[in-house]
DNA sequence: CAAACCATTACCCTTTTGGGTGATATTTAT
DNA sequence: ATAAATATCACCCAAAAGGGTAATGGTTTG
C-alpha cells in the first residue's frame, strides 16, 4: 500500500515540486494539494492521508495553529512541518502543537521523501539543524549543576517532594519524620541554593532538568 | 579524512562486532575499543575521537554520568549512546548529559554506520522508537490546555509572575493593585486549574510550556 | 582523635498563604 | 436590556511557610 501524502504549501512552486516529487516514488502518492490554511483544515480530515507536509506560515493562518487542531481528530496521521523559519519558538511549538518532524526548507528532494517514510514508520524526521537545536534544549542547563550538586541525597530527595506539590507536613509523613526536621532540610536547601522560598529553589531545580 | 570512532561496551561480542562493521567501511576508523568506565574515562579524552558509541550500562560505572564528565572537555567529540534502556529518564538524563544520539541495542549494523555519520554531520541519530519518546515528551502537555484557557488574561498574568517566585505583595506593587485584589485572582486560579497552592498551579502552567 | 558534616528533633516567632464572604463598577454577551 | 463574566477592594480567620537558636547522635575524613 502506498502512502498517502497531502501538502499544504502556499508557494505553488514549491508544493508543485513537492507533488512531482512524491508521485515519481513508487511506494507514495500525493493525495491531494493545498495552498492556503481554511481549505486544508476543511479537507484534510475526510481525506486522512498517511503524512502531511505542511508550511508554517501561510497568508490565511500558521501552520502550527493547523496542526494542533487537526491532530486533534487526525490521530493516525503524522505532520512533517517544512519551513523556512528556524527559531526555537517556533520548533517547540510546532513540536507540542503534534508536528512530528521539521524540515528546513532547501533540504534536498531525496532528503525530504527519505523523511515521509521515516515519519509514516513512526519515527521523528528533522533536518540537522533542528535536531540540533532539540539536543540543545535539553543540554542548555548543564552550566548550572553545581549549585545542585551541593545539596546532600536526603536534601536533594526534599527538593524533589517539594517540587511536586507536598506541604511540609507530607513531606515529613512520607519519610517518616517530623515536620521539624523537613523545616530544617528546606532551610539548608534555600541557603545552599540562595534562595528564599519554594518557587526559586524549584525553579533551580527545574533549570538543572 | 575518516571519521574516528571510539567503543565503550563491556559486551565483548558486540563490541567486536562493532569494531569490524566500522572499519569495514571506507570512510571510517575504530580508534579504539574500551570494556569498561575506568578505562575510557582516562584514555579517551587523549584519543580525542569524532564519534563515541557508549553503552550505558557498565559494570563500573554508568554510560550517562561518563558522557557528562567527558563533554566537559571533549566539546569537538560526539556521543550516541548504544544501550537496551528505554525508559524516559535514561534516555533524557542521556541527552542532558550532553549525548548526541540514542540508540537501542538491536538495530541493524547498517543504521548504526549511517547514525555515526549523521551525529558526525551535527545530526541527532535516533532510534524510531526514542524519537517517538522525545516527541512524546514535547506533546504530553497538549491534553490538559484547556485548563489554561479557561483563565482570563490577567489571571494568566498573576500566575506568570507567581511562577516567577514572586511574593503576592510584590505581584500586587507590580500591577499597581491591592494584595486582596492579587489574592482573589489566585483565588480564582486554583479553583480553575483545581489545584490547591503555588506549586501545583505552576507545575500546571509548566506542564504546559 | 578531633573536626566537619549529616540527619534528627524541639521551641519560638513573624510573615505569607489560602479560604470564605461580600461589595462595586465595567465590560461582554445573549 | 438584562445577565454573566471580569477586575477591583475589604475584612476575618486558620493553616502553612520561613527564620532563628539549640541540642543530640552518627558518619566521614584529615
Amino acid at each position: 500500500m502506498k502512502v498517502n501524502v497531502a501538502i499544504v504549501e502556499d508557494d505553488k512552486n514549491y508544493n508543485q515540486a513537492l507533488k512531482k516529487i512524491i508521485d515519481f516514488q513508487e511506494d507514495m502518492i500525493c493525495v491531494a494539494q493545498f495552498f492556503n490554511g481554511t481549505s486544508a483544515l476543511k479537507e484534510l480530515e475526510k481525506l486522512d492521508p498517511d503524512v502531511v507536509l505542511m508550511d508554517i506560515q501561510l497568508q490565511d493562518a500558521s501552520g502550527i495553529d493547523l496542526v494542533f487542531k487537526l491532530t486533534e481528530t487526525m490521530s493516525q496521521t503524522t505532520f512533517i512541518m517544512c519551513t523556512s523559519f528556524e527559531d526555537d519558538d517556533k520548533i517547540f511549538a510546532a513540536l507540542r502543537a503534534g508536528a512530528s518532524g521539521y524540515l528546513v526548507k532547501g533540504e534536498p528532494m531525496e532528503k525530504i521523501i527519505q523523511s515521509i517514510q521515516e515519519a509514516n514508520k513512526g519515527g521523528a524526521p528533522m533536518s540537522f539543524s533542528i535536531a540540533k537545536r532539540v539536543l540543545h534544549h535539553f543540554q542548555e542547563s548543564k552550566m548550572q549543576v553545581h549549585d545542585l550538586a551541593s545539596l546532600t541525597p536526603t536534601e536533594r530527595d526534599v527538593l524533589e517532594l517539594l517540587s511536586e506539590g507536598l506541604l511540609y507536613k507530607e513531606i515529613a509523613d512520607k519519610k517518616c519524620v517530623t515536620i521539624d526536621t523537613i523545616k530544617k532540610h528546606i532551610g539548608n536547601i534555600y541557603r545552599k541554593l540562595q534562595v528564599n522560598n519554594k518557587i526559586e529553589a524549584i525553579n533551580k531545580l527545574n533549570q538543572n532538568k
